[in-house]
DNA sequence: TCCCAGGGTAGTC
DNA sequence: GACTACCATGGG
C-alpha cells in the first residue's frame, strides 16, 4: 500500500468524480473509494492538499491526468463571451478529465443510453457484482470491473436480471465479438476520429452519442463533444441554439472549441445538471 | 397517468 | 437521406 501527497492545482476529486464521465465511486470516510477496472483508490482532500491511497498508485496518478496543467483550460473557458461558461468554469474548475479503460467505457456508456446516473451506476455495481471478482481494499470489499471474457460467460437472462432491460442483448454481443476476436477496442487507439466513430457505430448498441463519449472517455480525444438530452439543453437555452439534430449540434460546439470541446463538454454537462438537481431537491 | 433519463435499432417512405 | 414506433426500467 502507498500514499501519496500531492499539491495539485484545478483539481476537485467531487467534481471529477460526479461529473458524469464515470461511474464507480463512492463516499468513504471524508473522502472517496475510486473503481477502475480490478483497481481501487481512496482519495481525500484536505486544504491544498489531495491525498491518495492505492496499491497501484502509478495507476491512479494517470488515471486523474495529475501530469496535466488546467490552468489553461480554465482560463480558456472563463474567457469565453457566454455567461454559462463563465459560471461553471468558477464552479467546476476542479473538473479533470480522467484517463479510463476503453473497455470498461465501451460496456459502461452502453448501459448509459436512455437512462439516468443514479441506475446506471446501479447497474453497472450489479454487474460487477454478479460476475463477482471479489477484491478487498482497506478492509471494504468490492468488486472488479469483469473482462470480456467474464462477461461472454453470462447468459442474456443474467444480464437481464440485473435491471439492463434491452441493452442486455448489446452488452451481451459485444463481449461474444470481443472474445471471439471480432472486435478490439485496443487496437483502435492510432485511429483517427472520423475512423473511431465509424468502427464504434458498426457496433451492436452504439450510436452517435454513445460513440461520441467513448472516443473521449475512452481514447480520450479532446475535440469530440458528446451530445445527449442534458446539452441539447445547455443548447437550446444558454447559447441559443435553433438546430434540431444532435450530430449537428456536437460539430457546432467542436467547430468552436476545438481542442477543448471535450472540457466544455463536461463541464456544461456538470454544470447543467448539478443546477437542475438542486432545483428537485429545494422542494 | 404521463414524462424523463449521458439513445439505438429497424422499418417505412 | 428523414421520420417514427418500439425498446426495459425506475423515479418524479
Amino acid at each position: 500500500m502507498k500514499e501519496l501527497r500531492l499539491k495539485i492545482k484545478y483539481f476537485n476529486i467531487k467534481d471529477t468524480l460526479e461529473c458524469g464521465q464515470l461511474f464507480r465511486y463512492k463516499a468513504y470516510e471524508n473522502g472517496y473509494l475510486v473503481f477502475s477496472k480490478e483497481k481501487c483508490a481512496y482519495v481525500r482532500q484536505s486544504g491544498e492538499y489531495t491525498y491518495i491511497q492505492s496499491e497501484d498508485i502509478d495507476y491512479f496518478y494517470n488515471y486523474f491526468d495529475f501530469d496535466k496543467n488546467y490552468q489553461e483550460i480554465n482560463e480558456y473557458i472563463s474567457s469565453q463571451e457566454e455567461s454559462i461558461l463563465k459560471i461553471s468554469s468558477s464552479l467546476a474548475n476542479g473538473i479533470r478529465l480522467v484517463n479510463q479503460d476503453v473497455e470498461e467505457v465501451a460496456f459502461s456508456f452502453i448501459i448509459s443510453q436512455n437512462n439516468n446516473i443514479p441506475r446506471i451506476k446501479l447497474i453497472i455495481e450489479r454487474l460487477c457484482k454478479l460476475v463477482s471478482n471479489k477484491k478487498d481494499f482497506l478492509g471494504q470489499r468490492y468488486y472488479a470491473f469483469p473482462s470480456a471474457k467474464q462477461i461472454s460467460m453470462l447468459s442474456l437472462e443474467e444480464l437481464k436480471s440485473i435491471g439492463l432491460g434491452y441493452r442486455a442483448e448489446y452488452i451481451y454481443r459485444l463481449a461474444k465479438d470481443i472474445v471471439n476476436n471480432r472486435i478490439n477496442l485496443y487496437n483502435l487507439k492510432s485511429y483517427s476520429i472520423e475512423e473511431l466513430r465509424k468502427s464504434l457505430i458498426s457496433i451492436y448498441g452504439i450510436g452517435p452519442k454513445v460513440a461520441d463519449c467513448i472516443i473521449l472517455f475512452g481514447y480520450k480525444r479532446e475535440d469530440s463533444f458528446p451530445v445527449d438530452t442534458w446539452i441539447e439543453k445547455v443548447y437550446r437555452e444558454d447559447f441559443n441554439g435553433q438546430i434540431k439534430e444532435r450530430q449537428k449540434i456536437s460539430k457546432y460546439f467542436v467547430d468552436r472549441f476545438k481542442n477543448y470541446s471535450g472540457y466544455v463538454q463536461q463541464y456544461l454537462f456538470y454544470y447543467k445538471r448539478s443546477l437542475e438537481n438542486k432545483k428537485i431537491t429545494k422542494k
